[in-house]
DNA sequence: AATCTATTTTGAAAAATTTTTAAATAGGTT
DNA sequence: AACCTATTTAAAAATTTTTCAAAATAGATT
């Protein structure tokens, strides 16, 4: 648990699948090892890292396990990122362009 | 690029780092690399992997190399993000609880 | 109780990522 | 031009992550 947990687990492709998946339904571990091609085995292993993430909960009915979304982290996953959008820009308007002089793009 | 780009940079304990320290001003590599006390080379590498995700951007001065956030990508990424909030839930007040009946939580 | 189904766990193997070392670039200074 | 400084690149080594195969759990069904 923990910003590097949530993170990491979004950084996997079949793990971003996986969220896509559940975006609207709930679904069994059987099903989207099924879905996915992948082995229960390896699903599992990614079930667990999305879990660890916070990013799902489970519950048992029957001998079936379901996933869903625990949507509420993702907000405060939005709260991280907006610390690195734009807060205040300064008004250049009436300015020359310094940074062509200072600076050369790569 | 892309945003499979995108989560893999920012899974890594020292790239956020460098996105932290980059939030307020603009820094040289060797400034970076000093203050991570990580190696050149290394620092080079993560530097690459948030380039290629587009999250930084650089411009040389003499011989040194600026990196500086480009905070437009944080917006796209709230974008993706926010697919996944809660949206409309059904409305249970009048309604027995069903889901303890269904549903045995882990 | 024995068996079946769904899922998880474990330990080893495979694959991918990260670090290190050394050499290469690029540009500034003497 | 020769040299120095900052940074990048390349190849190998180290580390971490992911997969696989097999065994272990947990619960349902017969």
């Amino acid at each position: 648990m923990g910003l590097a947990d949530t993170f990491t687990a979004l950084s996997d492709h079949v793990r971003r699948s996986i969220l896509t998946m559940l975006k609207n339904e709930a679904l069994t571990a059987g099903v989207i090892a099924c879905r996915l091609s992948i082995s229960p085995a390896a699903l599992s292993y990614h079930l667990s890292q999305l879990k660890k993430a916070d990013l799902l909960t489970e519950y048992k009915v029957k001998n079936y396990v379901y996933y869903e979304l625990n949507s509420t982290l993702f907000d405060e996953l939005i709260l991280w990122i907006k610390q690195f959008e734009n807060k205040e820009r300064p008004d250049v308007s009436g300015q020359q362009n310094v940074a062509a002089h200072m600076k050369e793009w790569v």
